[in-house]
DNA sequence: AAATAAGTGTGATTTAAATCACACGAACTA
DNA sequence: TAGTTCGTGTGATTTAAATCACACTTATTT
């Protein structure tokens, strides 16, 4: 409860923290392993949706482009995540695409072969809906998030987003142990560059954001961040980016 | 598949169409009345999440308010349509509200009932899992919508989705069957009622649509609002409201 | 039938954000 | 080491949308 309280590198939080050792061990066993390389896609939009996919190494990034070239970025995976669909029908389609942003280790599910472990093991279904519940709810918060509060509040939601997936506390602030582009950052809020390069001297004006070496982002007022947004400090596992 | 293709009157599609018969009966033998007059809440932002509620007459709206009151509006659920989260922890709670737009007709089921069910029958597990992934495909394909294509986009959007959930085809044209403010639209589309009446004025000087008796809109250019947000004609189960 | 409330239609103005344009620095790369 | 790519920083301009202000129409109430 309440965010930006860890002390630990980053990635505190896995979208698979909710199934038990025991789930772990049935989709252990029916995953087989992949390779994709870095800016190579995992699956594509429109590609059929019947596979679901643990990420083991690397990151994958959940996207959204229009025929003019713009670009939505729904959710950034990590080491640990799962990523995929279940009980959609079999003729189901993406309507997304994956991408890997740099090489990455995977674990491919079939969905068919998850629907009989689900259909035989009633804690393995609960745990699962946990999974989906959750992800929804990533989604729902990003959706407020970014239609309410300008692309200011988009912009201040994101980084306490990014604080809580990639930061690592410090006695002078949180800092992103990963280096997030003024484009990276558009992406996510849909937007363009120059309004997050303008927006975010704006908060080290201000002196709500400073910037290490290498150009990573360190927080250093998240109270004016939840402020923005009117944060209003959901759990660690749905506010996360 | 294709939108707007139904001759019924409207509400075709219920999210409880992914439900056997014999879950159903399972969800009624769980499910006990509830009556909520025409403006009051079924349940409000923050409040514990132990329940799901049946709608068997009537309408609810579930929105999100922010702190200077301006209101979006995530979902209209109509009369067959279940509400609510599944599979989440004992204390969690809504992150939105549910007010009857007028006197309704609710099935109230505990969680915790529907749980001992889902865990002992796997077919309703996978169901219910359906069902859990309808309702995040249409958060998600609203998200990109309202994100991607601008105010226009969004309110063209939205009158497909309003076709889906209340049109009744004419000769002539898609008939909404419930009459929609400029306000009810401007909420649905995060906008001003201003700019909603400005866009519709437009669209009807360019004959996409026309005003019925009443004020209700009769979508005469589908394709023109297909074009408008890049409409990917996804099946109706997600193309709703 | 008059009064009140709710909804529509539109101008004028302000504000937010996108777009265009270009200078500059840092990081690779051949 | 010169060239190229990639990212940053900022002005100027245009466009989209919100806000303000008010007239007018249509329901609803008493």
């Amino acid at each position: 409860m309440g965010a930006c309280t860890q002390q630990q590198n980053f990635c505190s939080y896995q979208n698979t923290d909710v199934f038990s050792k025991n789930t772990f061990q049935y989709l252990e066993s029916i995953m087989y392993p992949k390779k994709v390389g870095a800016d190579q896609f995992l699956f594509l939009d429109n590609d059929t949706a019947d596979k679901l996919f643990y990420l083991r190494e690397g990151q994958i990034k959940i996207t959204k482009v229009t025929e003019e070239g713009k670009e939505l970025v729904l959710y950034i995976f990590q080491e640990g995540d799962l990523i995929g669909e279940l009980g959609v029908s079999s003729d189901s389609r993406y309507n997304y695409s994956a991408k890997a942003t740099r090489d990455c280790d995977v674990g491919v599910i079939q969905q068919q072969d998850l629907e009989t472990i689900i259909w035989q093991h009633g804690e393995v279904a609960v745990e699962f809906m946990k999974w989906m519940s959750n992800m929804h709810a990533i989604t729902r918060s990003k959706f407020r998030d970014l239609m309410l509060y300008g692309k200011k509040g988009a912009l201040c939601s994101t980084l306490i987003r990014l604080a809580n997936s990639y930061g690592k506390m410090t006695s002078s602030g949180i800092t992103l142990s990963q280096h997030f582009t003024n484009t990276d950052l558009a992406e996510l809020i849909g937007t363009s560059r120059e309004t997050v390069n303008r927006m975010l001297s704006q908060l080290k004006k201000e002196g709500v954001v400073t910037f290490e070496a290498g150009g990573n982002i360190k927080i250093t007022d998240l109270a004016y961040l939840k402020n923005a947004c009117s944060c209003e400090d959901c759990p660690l596992e749905i506010c996360r980016i």
